[in-house]
DNA sequence: CTTGGAATGTCAACAACGCTGACATAAACT
DNA sequence: AGTTTATGTCAGCGTTGTTGACATTCCAAG
């Protein structure tokens, strides 16, 4: 709120980042960037009566095929309820199937069909594109800079997720 | 799709960082990211059969006190009679105050009252008290590349009108 | 001055995707 | 064997995006 500081005398890069004022910029740049994120695969999505849950659930199957539907769930962080829906209009369509665990036959096993191996890339070049091109302008420390920030801010448990999936080189 | 490099005889800091592989690492640190984003307000509105938009719409009107509608939806980016209930339950619930415009009388002018502006102070805290634990962890070069990132990530009109506001200190 | 079109905002109905509740089935524990 | 626990499915609700229809106001052309 109060946007008042005491004027640092000071080099300005130590502690002039810190300010309320700085902190509603990065806020307002994490909302906005965070639609230009979005947009591309949102209007391939928006084709074909899918959503962004569909994405991210093609998204992380494709990363861990035979993930479970329960291990999926801890990764999205939804309910099992709302990821059913998604995945019964994705199996119905072909792009995902689902088998019974052998060892639990409680589990379903879910894996990309070739058809949904290919949406899922159409998916990926379009947002890796976007990424690439922002990259490029920003520069590789900016980059650094960039993830570093993203991970502090994420919540102890979903960093812990991300962390064990970013050094999957599957 | 193919995490296949032509091996980088170079520093690595200067191409690698524009892997496929890299890219999705950016990628899903977004989305977690995200969700640490808004998981702080989120809760504070879930209390008050609030969501998402009533937080933004908030958010902006109290950048700009005096803001037409039309002009709150070009930075929304959604369409009018979306927004238009969400403002609707605003002004019933006494957050919001709509002022028929004086030359034009087709706008409305939207202010917080007292009580709005104590919601947009008790959601904004949360979220900067998130937002600076962050940037003390990850340090202030890190910091400007992360704005720098995101900013190159927005779309063209997107990044025109976060600049635009990013100047103004109201 | 009137009239037609453009701009602004409101009301209604629909779709995507969160949520809780109720429940079937399979596994695990006592 | 009987109870508890884990996993997944079906039904229904709320928020928030969408398009369509419409009222009001402004402005410019005739």
């Amino acid at each position: 709120m109060s946007d008042i500081r005491p004027a640092p005398a000071f080099g300005g890069e130590s502690l002039l980042f810190l300010t309320d004022e700085q902190l509603r910029q990065g806020i307002e740049a994490m909302f906005f960037a965070y639609r230009g994120f979005t947009a591309d695969p949102d209007r391939i999505l928006a084709q074909m009566a899918y959503g962004r849950a569909h994405h991210r659930a093609i998204h992380f199957i494709n990363r861990a095929p035979g993930r479970t539907v329960n291990n999926l769930l801890a990764i999205l962080g939804v309910t099992k309820q709302s990821l059913n829906r998604v995945l019964r209009t994705l199996i119905e369509d072909g792009m995902v199937e689902s088998r019974v665990g052998t060892v639990d036959k409680r589990e379903r096993h879910l894996f990309l069909t070739d058809k949904g191996r290919a949406l899922e890339a159409k998916l990926s070049d379009a947002q890796r594109a976007r990424m690439r091109a922002a990259y490029k302008e920003a520069g590789p420390e900016a980059v650094a800079g960039f993830r570093k920030v993203l991970e502090a801010m994420m919540d102890a448990d979903m960093r812990r997720a991300y962390t064990k999936l970013r050094d999957t080189t599957s």
